[in-house]
DNA sequence: ATGCTAACCTGCGCGC
DNA sequence: TGCGCGCAGGTTAGCA
C-alpha cells in the first residue's frame, strides 16, 4: 500500500492525535510483523510524544525519552479511534491516549513493523538510507554521480534506498513515463540532461500525490479512513494493455526484480 | 561493491 | 459456488 505519499499522508493525519498528548498504555495482539515486536515497546508507557516524522517510510513518533519507529510495509494503516469502537480485524497494535483517543496499528499482511529506539537517526534500518527525494540534496547531479558505471536497470536503482528513499513501484513507473526514459536503461547510461528531467518528476509526481491524499489501489486509508484520490492520474501503473495517455498504443508490462513495470515502448527510450 | 533470489504474510480477482 | 493460482503499495538477509 504505503510508498511516500501514502505515509506523510498517514503522517500529517495522526500529528495533531499525538503530539503533546501521553501514550498511556500499549496492547500488542500480535506483535508477529516483519520484526517481532519486542517487549521494550511497553517503555512507551506514559511517553510525551513531542512529534510525529517521517524518514523514508518510517514514521517517526518522537518521544521525551526515545522514538517509536513504524512502517506500514505493504498493506499497514494507523487509523484513530474512539476505544469503544470495535476492533478490526488485523489490528495488531493499540496505543492508548492522554486524549481519550486510542490509535490503531492494522496490517493484514504483516510487512510492517514497530520498533522502539533510543536514538532513532542511528538505528540500522535508518542509518545508511539515501536522501529524501523532496529533499534538494536529491538533485541531478546527485543521482547521475551515483549512476556512474551502474549497469542496473534506472527503474530498479530508483527504488534502491541507498540511492534515494520513498520512490516505489507505482512512482517508479510514473516518473519514468514523465520522463520519457525506458525503465530498463542503465543507469549508467542517462545523460544529465534527462537525470535533470527524472529527478524533476520524481519530486513533483510525489508531491502531486501528497496533494491528493496519496494512491489508494485497494485498502490504503488515511488515519481517518478515506481513500487517497492519486490513482486516477496515473499514467502507467495498473494499466497494462491500456492506452497510452499520450500515444495510444496499448501499455506494454513486464517484470523486473519481481516487480511489475508498466511503460510505453513509444514514448519510453 | 554489485546484483540477484527467496522470504516474510493475507486477501483478492480471475479462470475453470 | 468453490478452488487453485498468481499477484499485490516493501524491504531484508544471504549468497554468487
Amino acid at each position: 500500500m504505503p510508498e511516500l505519499p501514502e505515509v506523510e499522508t498517514t503522517c500529517r493525519g495522526v500529528e495533531p492525535y499525538l503530539c503533546q498528548h501521553i501514550i498511556e498504555s500499549v496492547k500488542v495482539h500480535c506483535g508477529r510483523l516483519r520484526w517481532p515486536v519486542s517487549d521494550e515497546i511497553y517503555r512507551l508507557e506514559g511517553e510525551l510524544v513531542l512529534g510525529v516524522s517521517r524518514r523514508a517510510k518510517y514514521l517517526v513518533v518522537d518521544l521525551a525519552h526515545g522514538a517509536m519507529l513504524i512502517h506500514l510495509g505493504m498493506s499497514g494503516s494507523l487509523r484513530l479511534s474512539e476505544p469503544s469502537q470495535p476492533l478490526k480485524k488485523h489490528d495488531h497494535l493499540v496505543f492508548s491516549l492522554s486524549n481519550g483517543k486510542q490509535l490503531r496499528f492494522n496490517d493484514p499482511r504483516r510487512f510492517g513493523s514497530v520498533l522502539w529506539s533510543d536514538d532513532w537517526a542511528s538505528h540500522p534500518l535508518i542509518r545508511g538510507l539515501g536522501p529524501e527525494p523532496l529533499e534538494e540534496e536529491f538533485s541531478a547531479g546527485y543521482l547521475y554521480e551515483k549512476a556512474v558505471g551502474r549497469k542496473t536497470a534506472i527503474k530498479q536503482f530508483l527504488m534502491d534506498g541507498s540511492i534515494v528513499v520513498g520512490v516505489g513501484n507505482i512512482y517508479a513507473n510514473e516518473a519514468l513515463f514523465l520522463s520519457g526514459i525506458s525503465p530498463k536503461r542503465a543507469a549508467g547510461n542517462i545523460s544529465m540532461k534527462r537525470m535533470e528531467s527524472l529527478v524533476s518528476n520524481v519530486k513533483s509526481v510525489l508531491e502531486r500525490a501528497i496533494e491528493q491524499g496519496g494512491t489508494t489501489l485497494r485498502d490504503f486509508v488515511n488515519s481517518n479512513g478515506e481513500p487517497g484520490y492519486f490513482k486516477q492520474q496515473l499514467y502507467v501503473y495498473g494499466r497494462k494493455g491500456l492506452p497510452c495517455k499520450r500515444c495510444s498504443k496499448p501499455l506494454k508490462e513486464v517484470r523486473q526484480n519481481q516487480r511489475s513495470t508498466v511503460y510505453c515502448v513509444t514514448c519510453q527510450k
